[in-house]
DNA sequence: TATTTAAGTTAGGACTACCTAAAAATAATT
DNA sequence: AATTATTTTTAGGTAGTCCTAACTTAAATA
């Protein structure tokens, strides 16, 4: 297992890789890498059985792929509450230090932590902290950039990520915004949406889109 | 700068490269790495202009490699004071996570840290913690491997490595220990060793003697 | 159905850091 | 001084992860 095994693990997890098959793309586009290195990547994945794949149907995550989702996220969170609570970040600013915390965290480290924090169950944006069996309910699975024209949604849960949530918050969006989505620009342009309670017009980007969840 | 970059500039410190040329050989004995790497290794550091190298004379740290190497310390010994004081570890417990959080600690990270633990001047085995503008005195050169035979010495301090610490711990060997060098066996065999307290006998490694330092 | 566009896969190359083995340089011993 | 031993460097390879570009498959449109 590397960091970038685990990034793949929990991008695919966080797209909702327990529940439907993730394209290449969305992969792609999440971690900002080459479609070309998404499949190279996956095809190892595919030996340690972490992922199952089926080409050009997509990638799910297996028991085992889904249950490492899981103690990440759970890690990530973990560091994310000692940031905001006692060391006292911004919750603006926690992703990427905890981004990279995350993969260097043993498992009697996630232990000590979450005894020290106090057993938290929220993580400071609302997150639900798995606890220590894996148990875990939170799911939003459909992705802005997949709404149609014309319906009206409200945003779920962002994916964590600092440049994301920072140009998010300049735009004005966070967890739960009401929109209606107006357009989609062609060429992987922005989509354009309608913030209800201002009636304000918000270009997000095509790669933005599909790093927030709707409901 | 890549953490096995960090790692280089830790043990070249830590083998007094501020003052006296390290050899590629005690470079590859500290990290555990073959000699070849090493002299790959520091042909790049070279070009960052990070250590200064005489081919087959030694290995130097320049100002720049010195300030790294400060700051790499004060975060490692911060974060082995947090797992101590808050987290409840086992100070033998503390140095593989420390070192691989050291890697991953902004600056930002180690102020905050600094301040939410009070400011430490010591870390739980003693070690000075550099101050923020990487002030550190501390300073030992010599290396119970290079001791002759007969001389008798007290052992300084010990290379944060948790494989070493726990061996040397089995050992009864530790910081203040005093004792008297009786025998280096040949083709890197250990070096046989008296322990003034009790007068006990006792073989440390060809290895470990090049990570203990002695006054 | 034919054509075009989008998505996914394959192929070939780059970079980092490691290794082993052989060759060169230096140091130690006879 | 000659020989032997040790250390360092050089050379050629491996593994992980990335990239671009070309090719294939599938989906969308005309």
């Amino acid at each position: 297992m590397t960091p970038m095994k685990e990034d793949y693990i929990k991008i695919i997890f966080e797209l909702g890789g327990t529940e439907r098959k993730i394209s290449n793309k969305e992969i792609a586009i999440g971690l900002d890498v080459a479609a070309g290195s998404v499949t190279e990547m996956v095809a190892k994945m595919v030996e340690e059985k972490l992922v199952i794949h089926e080409p050009y149907a997509g990638i799910t995550l297996t028991e085992l792929g889904h249950q490492l989702a899981i103690e990440l996220v759970r890690k990530h969170r973990l560091w994310e509450t000692f940031l905001v609570d006692d060391l006292k970040y911004e919750v603006a600013d926690v992703h990427s230090e905890a981004e990279v915390l995350e993969h260097q965290t043993s498992d009697k480290l996630a232990a000590a932590l979450y005894t020290f924090l106090g057993k938290p169950e929220f993580c400071p944006h609302g997150g639900v902290i798995p606890d220590e069996d894996g148990n875990y309910p939170e799911s939003s699975n459909a992705v802005l950039a997949d709404v149609v024209d014309g319906q009206t949604v409200e945003i779920a849960r962002i994916i964590d990520n600092h440049d994301l949530l920072i140009y998010l918050h300049d735009l004005g969006v966070m967890a739960h915004t009401k929109i209606e989505v107006l357009k989609h620009e062609p060429f992987e342009g922005p989509i354009i949406v309608k913030r209800l309670v201002d009636g304000d017009q918000i270009n997000i980007s095509f790669k933005a889109a599909h790093n927030i969840f709707v409901q």
